[in-house]
Formats: structure tokens, sequence, C-alpha cells
DNA sequence: GGGAGATACTTAACATGTTAAGTGAATGCG
DNA sequence: CGCATTCACTTAACATGTTAAGTATCTCCC
């Protein structure tokens, strides 16, 4: 092994320093994106484990709070969540009877799930605290900003709806 | 009761319509966040894919690339993972000879993780087109308003991360 | 009206997020 | 020195993200 030259610093020897020419990593729009979420997510997160939710359990219920019912199709849209996340946690969710599930008489295909009455009483005991927090961090950060980062949010949502959606070329099979 | 009224347009009866007073859930920030985030990650899903490399796996070479060695715990706050997905991962990428880990000398319970040539020759091949996808998206979104949301992104993390720190007053235990 | 294809979910399998507990090694202090 | 504490990491356990398959139902066209 004499392969490589001694390492002054250090008894280590990197295989690289910088080989592949990238932007700086920790600068990257997904990783400013992520950090920003989970900033903001870790002021919420202590208050609902509090009352034994989730994350998206607390989606779940919030976007059936304002509906009446929904297709489990339409609520994972709402509640942006992917099918198979959303069946496992209606499953645990209706077995801890806080929400209500019925099939379509029309189309036995579909289940029109909604809240029950636990549900909404549940929502009712976290919804304080939880906008508490939002006041919170909207007086930190300043409403005006924050508008205009959702604005901006928005907009680059746009850019790219367009971009994913006719272009399947490269190696698709 | 008579708690509800009789629905008049469908044989329904959700238990709630609006009763827990919110705002609208699709506008807020934790959900604006995540919805940008994924539709940037959707561009490079698919060639990260290719390259048999997920997300989080492209974070630890990209971070690994840029130094000689890390210790595991600079990783995980360089590459914003928590300790358990890292330790899973580098197993993951040490089998797949991405990697190498020695154990540092002075201390044992520290291990200093580099990247392998394996591993810079791969991210040499993922590289260009990750650069490609990046710029595409700036192009789309705009150089300058990207520039802008990642400052705010910056000051809304810092904003927050004040309020984290120092209170853990109301139900800890 | 019958079968091919599309739909609305659900299950399965694997990777990561998240918290708690475990393990071995270093540190500090009596 | 001895031992409790802290530290760096790993394991464990459970929930979700993600893709692929499976299942039942529905639609449409011949």
């Amino acid at each position: 092994m004499a392969k490589r030259p001694a390492d002054p610093a250090n008894g280590n020897e990197p295989a690289a320093r910088q080989v592949v020419p990238m932007r700086d990593f920790s600068r990257s729009l997904p990783m400013s994106l992520l950090r920003a979420r989970e900033a903001v997510m870790r002021q919420f997160r202590p208050s609902l484990r509090e009352h034994g939710l989730t994350e998206q359990q607390w989606r779940i219920l919030r976007a059936l709070a304002a509906i009446e019912a929904a297709e489990v199709t339409e609520l994972a849209r709402t509640a942006f969540l992917l099918g198979p996340s959303l069946s496992r946690i209606l499953r645990d969710l209706e077995a801890r009877n806080l929400i209500e599930r019925k099939t379509a008489k029309a189309d036995l295909r579909r289940s029109m799930v909604s809240i029950s009455k636990e549900g909404v009483k549940l929502m009712a005991s976290v919804a304080p605290s939880s906008e508490a927090i939002y006041a919170e961090i909207t007086q930190r950060f300043g409403a005006r900003k924050l508008a205009e980062l959702q604005e901006m949010l928005g907009e680059l949502e746009q850019s790219l709806a367009e971009l994913g959606a006719g272009e399947e070329a490269s190696a698709e099979e």
C-alpha cells in the first residue's frame, strides 16, 4: 500500500476532496426547503405529540374538518399524502374512532371518509395551541414576509408543475 | 339533540363541517414548504433513481465529496439527517463500497467517514444531470427570485432557531 | 352482455423519519 | 484509582415515504 503519499495533518487518507464539481451543498434549494420546513415543524410537533397525533394524522383531521366527507383519493390530494400512506393512517384513525368510513352506494370502489365526533373533539383540543404557535411564527418572521414567502413558494410550485407534466422522454420504459 | 339537522343534499351525516375554526389548511406554511420541496425533488428523483441512489444517500455523498473525512455526528449535521437514519444509510453505503469508515485512533467512539473511489466515480456520473436539472429549475423560476427565496428561507430558519432553543417550559418532564 | 382496460383503493416491500433505549468508550471528580 | 456521568454512535420499534403489485369494481366498446 504504498499507494498514497503520507498525509501531513492526520493519519487518514481521504479518497477525494472536491473531486466532483458541484454547488455548495448546504445552499441547494432542496436543502433550504427541508431545513425551513423542519424549523417550522419542530415548533408544532411537541404539541401534536401531547395529543397523540403525528403531523400526517393532524393533516388528515384538518382536511376532514373543513368538509363533510371526502373520497380517499380526494383526501390524499388535499392532505398531500400518497395513497399507501393514507390507507395505513386511515386504518389507524378509524381504529381510534377519530374518523368514519362508509362505502359509496353508487360506486362500491369508493369510500367516503368523514371526521367523527371524537375527532372533532380532539381537534378542538389541539387547535388553540396550534393556532398560537402559528401566530408566534407569524409574528417572529413578519406577517408580510410570510405572505411573500408563501407567494414565492406557490410560484415555484407552478413553475415546476409544468415541467414535470409532459416529459417522460429519457429512460422510461 | 337532535344534535344535527338533517342533511339536505345526500344521505350521509357528516359529524362536522368546519366545527373547529382554523386557517385554510392548504395555505399553511408547513404545507407550502412541503409542496414546494416535493415539486423540486420530483425533478431530481428519477435521475437519482437511475443511478440507484435515494435522495438521502445522495446528500451524504455530496457532503462527503467536499471534505476529506467527517465524524458521523458532523456528517449528520451537514446532510441534515438524524443519527439513526445516518447509521443505517452508512451501513448500506459501506456495503456497496461507496464510502469508507475507520475508527479514530484518539477516540475509539468516533468513526471517520470518507467517500471511496467508487463513490467519487458514482458521483461524477450523477452530477451532470443533477446540475442540469438545477439549472433548468433556476431558469424557469428565475435566478434572482431563487436567490430571494433562499434568503427568506434562511431568515425563517433563523427566526425559529432562537425560538426552539431556550424554551422547554410547558409539558416537559 | 361479456371481456379488455381503466379506476379506486389496499397490500407488500423496502428506505427513511422519529423517539427511546442500548453499548462501549472517554471524562471528571471524590 | 474507581465509578458515575457524559459522549458517540448503534439498535430497536413504530410511523411514514415511495414504488410496485394485487383486488375488487366499473366502463366501454364489440
